[in-house]
DNA sequence: CGATTTTGACCTGCGC
DNA sequence: GCGCAGGTCAAAATCG
């Protein structure tokens, strides 16, 4: 009976580690034969455990009982007691470690199954996405954006309403009221995928203004016609954004990221060198525009444009454009990196709530993988803390092109550190520290157990090798290190890690087969002049703006 | 002296 | 076709 019941214990033990390596098993395997012959019961039980021995280790105790038959039966009883005895709490043990193991395997398995259902459900979802873009040539837009800003509702969204719902039961404020700076230490977040003229881009304004109106007057009203003007426009007015080339949008136009930040510098420290080649003045903005190009490698064709605000000259807009072509600095990789995954960060959480044809995700993460790549450390730690925000309205700011991060939020409560000396810019001035660390109380998605854990802010923790002496200054200063752990320990990061990739990889083959005469942006090696290098994706206006709730216009546009 | 900045001229795309 | 505006070139000037 004893017997049996070891027997069972042993297949249970050894169903709990079926999920073994087989490696693990065979090292076991030979341990065990190593040990076989102590002749020890307890031993050989507990060897059993998880293979399938169980045949000669019973025949060995059976061997060894009737060995004992020929020794005095005082002495074997009290042997027999004894190593009873020693079963019985050694079978408690085992039933104890049985059960901890059952728990810890049950633990696994549900772990197992959720990332399962989510990879299964991103799939579903990328593919849908990825047939609405093959459809038809429409407006995709991805936000993550404060939901305090219903005016960045031009492009629309379907998500606003429900954001709006969800969290803020006050109509939002119009732009003309909350222009001022540092009136409110949230920052916003929206991506937008578009490709469009400036005659769409005046149009959404126009109808920006109209839908501000609405909003002052009727909130619900408000929410049902973003939800209806955006999908009547995205049948029917705007061009699309996919890999494929739209009409009316020149196909050889590079991807941009623009940059908003407070700055008394000249320009920003982003960690790569430049170099001035021009400088203009713009219509409808005094101030003069400089022209760099990027000089940490001969015939690099990133160049970026650098102009002041006009409504606040404090704040510098920085507009990168084109991909290195050479490994970039210390501070500048780690740039990339986090924004990559940031991107990608942002692309999955736009998929986990959007059902609406929204195609072209992986378009911006393509382009953004490599156009961030010039963005300062700065500029990415604030934004991404953010990135997580699931709260979503429509950045009506003209998006003219390119990626907008907005980071001119006023409220100099946490000053960033010190520019990072690993940083080889020669410029080396600090870019403004009226960046606001608070992190937004609200929802971040992939927020950990920590109070500050976000997962862009794990990102970048974990794609900033050698910028480990910077710290959080959260509410809540919470360390890099403690940000990797919190977000390798949670398992929605992973997936969301593993769906990012496989959309980015399956972007990549949807561009070259689709686009035979753009490059893919992941070219390493623009020729000269990326103007004409035929960019195949930067015919795609890609806008991604973290609006601190002032709702400050992102890109200026005479 | 080499690297960088300044600045006027030139080129190109787009709208009318 | 013309004009405008954005963007780039390249010679001169400046800087370290």
């Amino acid at each position: 009976m004893r017997r049996e019941k070891e027997k069972e214990i042993n297949m249970e033990i050894d169903l709990s580690l079926k999920i073994d390596a087989k490696e693990e098993e065979e090292e076991e395997e030979s341990k065990e034969e190593e040990d076989y012959d102590d002749r020890d019961d307890k031993k050989l039980m507990i060897k059993a455990v998880g293979h399938d021995q169980d045949q000669p280790t019973i025949a060995h105790v059976q061997n060894n009982k009737e060995a004992g038959h020929g020794e005095e039966e005082d002495e074997a009883s009290v042997v027999e007691s004894l190593q009873e005895n020693m079963k019985s709490d050694k079978l408690s043990t085992l039933q104890m470690e049985m059960n901890r193991m059952k728990e810890e395997n049950n633990v696994l398995r549900k772990v197992l199954e959720q990332t399962m259902k989510d990879y299964y459900d991103l799939q579903i979802k990328f593919a849908a996405v990825h047939q609405n873009n093959n459809k038809k040539d429409t407006l995709a837009l991805l936000s993550l954006h404060d939901i305090q800003q219903p005016k960045n509702t031009t492009a629309s969204k379907i998500s606003d309403g429900e954001n709006y719902n969800r969290k803020s039961p006050s109509p939002p404020s119009t732009h003309e009221s909350t222009v001022g700076l540092g009136e409110s230490h949230e920052l916003g977040l929206s991506l937008r995928l578009q490709t469009g003229t400036e005659k769409l881009r005046e149009r959404d304004h126009e109808e920006q203004k109209h839908k501000e109106e609405e909003n002052k007057e009727d909130f619900t009203i408000y929410n049902t016609l973003v939800m209806k003007n955006k999908l009547q426009r995205t049948d029917h007015q705007l061009a699309g954004i996919t890999s494929h080339v739209s009409s009316g949008t020149p196909p050889n136009r590079k991807a941009r990221v623009s940059v908003r930040a407070r700055c008394e510098a000249a320009t920003l420290n982003d960690g790569c060198q430049w170099r001035k080649y021009g400088q203009k003045i713009a219509k409808g903005n005094p101030c003069p525009r400089a022209y760099y190009r990027c000089t940490v490698a001969p015939g690099c064709p990133v160049r970026k444009q650098v102009q002041r605000c006009l409504e606040d000259m404090s704040i510098l807009i920085t507009t990168y454009e084109g991909t290195h072509n050479h490994p970039l600095p210390v501070g500048a990789t780690a740039m990339a990196s986090t924004a990559s995954a940031a991107a990608a960060s942002f692309m999955l959480l736009d998929l986990s709530n959007h059902h609406s044809d929204h195609g072209s995700t992986s378009n911006f993460t393509q382009g953004t993988l490599h156009n961030y790549s010039t963005i300062s450390p700065q500029m990415l730690i604030n934004p991404m803390s953010h990135y997580s925000s699931s709260i979503r309205t429509i950045n009506p700011n003209d998006p003219s092109k390119g990626i907008v991060l907005n980071l001119t939020n006023n409220t100099p409560q946490f000053p960033l550190p010190n520019p990072s000396p690993l940083l080889s810019s020669s410029d080396h001035q600090p870019i403004s520290n009226n960046f606001s660390w608070n992190v937004p109380s609200k929802l971040p998605t992939y927020t950990t157990s920590g109070a500050n854990n976000s997962v862009t802010g794990g990102l970048l923790a974990a794609s900033t090798k050698g910028l480990d002496e910077w710290v959080w200054r959260g509410e809540e200063k919470t360390s890099m290190a403690e940000n990797v752990t919190a977000i390798a320990s949670d398992p929605k990061f992973r997936v969301a890690v593993a769906a990012a990739i496989t959309s980015l990889i399956s972007k990549e083959s949807h561009i070259t087969s689709t686009n035979p005469v753009g490059s893919s942006a992941s070219t390493l090696d623009h020729p000269k002049d990326g103007e004409s290098s035929g960019n195949g994706s930067s015919s795609n206006n890609w806008v991604l703006d973290t609006l601190s709730t002032n709702g400050k216009a992102i890109r200026q546009k005479p």
